[in-house]
RNA sequence: GGUCCCGUAGCUCAAUGGAUAGAGCAACUGCCUUCUAAGCAGUAGGUUACUGGUUCGACCCCAGUCGGGAUCACCA
């Protein structure tokens, strides 16, 4: 990620253009230069791959290198100080050292995110933003929490560059799933609701619908038991004939039925707004399947009048798409009612028609690919033009190292077992330490649980979103290394070096990188670099919808500031200069891990 | 079977078509009287699944093979 500046463009690379078209030999084919950020083994900061013009050229990158060097200390900044301080050509690369003028310059342009001062024209967007999205039969797990992360990352990100970003859900609260949990809850519930039970909302209602689950099994073996086939038996057992009638009296709009359903919908978003509260994320708006699925349906209404989309014999209706590669996919059922898609496209409208969007991204996981191809391809064919602007943001599945989580084998890492697990974890760390006796039992728990959900959220946004990965608990909890915590303790550091300075008064607040000081030691350049790094990161983050670029670069960042810790001091630093330069780069690295760990939804706490 | 995704150190993950493929964990060595050792420095670990092709140059692009996963419901 090297960053790309409109002084570099200038100074650095349009007169290397320009240098290239007064040479004679080439000036016909003019070369495209192919920069990179010099790989920390070699001496430098920007790279000029030679291979490409030397070719155009007839030379051989060893003396078009020759050349160049003529060249390089033409190059001057602004005030006529020189861009860059030294070239080294090392094979078919030349790398370049950027003077201390430029990090001077650069210095003074800021690090932070400022939409406002880029160099690139910005245009705001309204952006949709769906993620999470759970069905309302239990509660949340390990891959929902990787998808709520991401949907909460790439909300931190989008917005820290200036969007408007609207967090939305849909919430699957209707259908046969949440029936089954209603019905078994009237069978062996025995009148009791969450409070009285003790047990949290969301876990009270699945714990009906895994009781579903057994009634139906045992009725299956029954019915096979008296010579039925299988399939006769899944299909027939009495209690789910009994749940398919709730359906019914539902879709009636059956009071006693439609009270149930509330009631219990009601318990299972109170347990998930405390599941989402403690992992730290929100929404702006949700939309529930019940309120909205029957938009699709005069969607699609609307498609067959336009003749898009037929009616077969039996009366369900299709739309074909083999023209764009894909296969037909049914819209309505014969009996007229709605199929998962259908709602799908009456949500989109109505999101379009509530927000006018100029983008609409859906966290969802990847088994959906093939779904959100049909979906925007229809949504196309109904000739919405913002259909284009709608992306699947399609992440990988996350499996245990014994395979995929299966619910019928127990294996499902429940979201609030995994934060406990984080959180009492930290503690126990926590009580080992003696750095932190003084503080009261509320604000220990309060800690532990930000460097116990650090190690989480880290371990999961580190990876590529598109990417299959596998959560290793015993990895996942840890808090050394390339983890959360790692970053974390860095920033504690800082904040502490920063305190000790400020309460010392030790830091003069002159311009920190005057020449004065100029014997810059290798780890304080490092830092310079890392800064001047932070903008593009966002900036690629947000177009590949990544956020792990973000946890690259925080952990780059406190990496570097390890080893400078390690070899420079700071506050013992005797020379004034020098100190107030350090202090300087020290203030601008914690502000750099706050906020990259801040756009991952993470605590930068002071002390740890 | 059709379509799509994936295969990198023992494990988990990096690497805009560029340099000697990098980190962390695990293993082994050093470093706390010194601004927080949740740290730093070092050793070891690779035929980037395999075979061909394109290119000055391929983990990356193309073709094929093998292996894994997902998806192709009048389920959601």
């Amino acid at each position: 990620m090297m960053e790309w500046n409109s002084l570099l463009t200038q100074r650095l690379e349009q007169p290397l253009l320009a240098w290239f078209a007064e040479q004679a030999e080439w000036a016909n084919a003019q070369p495209r230069p192919v920069w990179q950020e010099t790989r920390p083994e070699f001496e430098g900061e920007i790279t000029l791959v030679l291979f490409g013009p030397a070719k155009q050229a007839g030379l051989s990158p060893a003396v078009l290198a020759e050349r160049l060097n003529q060249f390089w200390p033409t190059l001057r900044m602004e005030d006529g100080s020189p861009l860059l301080s030294q070239a080294h050509a090392v094979g078919g690369f030349l790398n370049l050292s950027l003077s201390q003028a430029y990090w001077r310059w650069r210095w003074s342009q800021g690090y932070s995110l400022n939409h406002q001062g880029g160099d690139v024209e910005f245009h705001p967007e309204t952006i949709v933003l769906e993620y999470s999205s759970p069905n309302t039969n239990k509660p949340l797990h390990l891959g929902h929490v990787r998808n709520n992360l991401l949907g909460d990352s790439m909300y931190r990100i989008l917005s820290s560059l200036g969007h408007r970003v609207i967090r939305v859900q849909v919430i699957n609260d209707r259908g046969i799933h949440i029936c089954k949990s209603m019905l078994a809850w009237q069978k062996f519930g025995q009148g009791q609701d969450p409070r009285s039970a003790g047990v949290k909302g969301d876990h009270w209602v699945g714990h009906f619908y895994v009781e579903f689950e057994r009634a139906y099994q045992d009725q299956i073996q029954e019915l096979v038991g008296q010579g039925r086939s299988r399939e006769e038996a899944e299909n027939q057992a009495p209690i789910l004939v009994e749940a398919r009638q709730m359906l019914q009296l539902w879709e009636q709009s059956d009071p006693a039925v439609v009270e149930l359903w509330k009631k219990m919908n009601a318990w299972v978003y109170e347990g998930f707004e405390v599941t989402y509260q403690r992992l730290g994320i929100g929404f702006d708006r949700n939309y529930f399947e019940s309120e909205t699925y029957l938009l699709g349906k005069s969607l699609v209404e609307r498609g067959l009048q336009q003749g898009l989309f037929r009616r077969d014999e039996s009366g369900a209706v299709w739309v074909d798409l083999q023209d764009r590669g894909l296969d037909s996919k049914i819209l309505l059922r014969s009996d007229g009612t709605s199929v998962y898609i259908t709602q799908d496209l009456g949500t989109a409208e109505q999101r379009q028609h509530d927000w006018g969007f100029d983008r609409m991204i859906y966290t969802v996981a990847n088994e959906q690919d093939y779904h959100f191809k049909v979906l925007f391809a229809i949504l196309d064919k109904l000739g919405f033009p913002w259909a284009a602007r709608c992306y699947h943001l399609s992440y990988g599945m996350v499996d245990l190292p014994q395979g995929r989580m299966k619910s019928r084998e127990g294996t499902v890492v429940d979201a609030d077992d995994l934060m406990d697990e984080v959180q009492t974890l930290a503690a126990a760390k926590l009580a080992e330490s003696d750095k932190l006796t003084h503080l009261s039992d509320d604000q220990k728990s309060t800690l532990a649980l930000q460097i116990g959900l650090a190690a989480l959220k880290f371990y999961l946004l580190k990876v590529d979103p598109t990417k299959r990965m596998v959560y290793n608990p015993v990895e996942a909890l840890d808090l050394q290394g390339h983890t959360g915590p790692f970053v974390q303790y860095a920033h504690a550091r800082l904040s502490s070096v920063l305190a000790k300075a400020s309460s010392e008064n030790a830091h003069k607040a002159t311009n920190p990188l005057t020449p004065a000081y100029e014997n810059w030691h290798a780890t304080e350049r490092l830092l310079l670099r890392q800064f001047s790094q932070w903008k593009p990161t966002v900036e690629a983050a947000a177009k590949e919808n990544n956020p792990s670029h973000v946890a690259d670069f925080a952990y780059g960042l406190a990496t570097a500031f390890n080893r400078f810790y390690h070899e420079c001091p700071v506050l013992q630093e005797p020379d004034p200069e020098a100190r107030d330069f350090r202090l300087a780069l020290c203030r601008q690295a914690c502000t750099l891990l706050k906020e990259s760990l801040g756009l991952l939804g993470i605590a930068a706490p002071e002390r740890m």
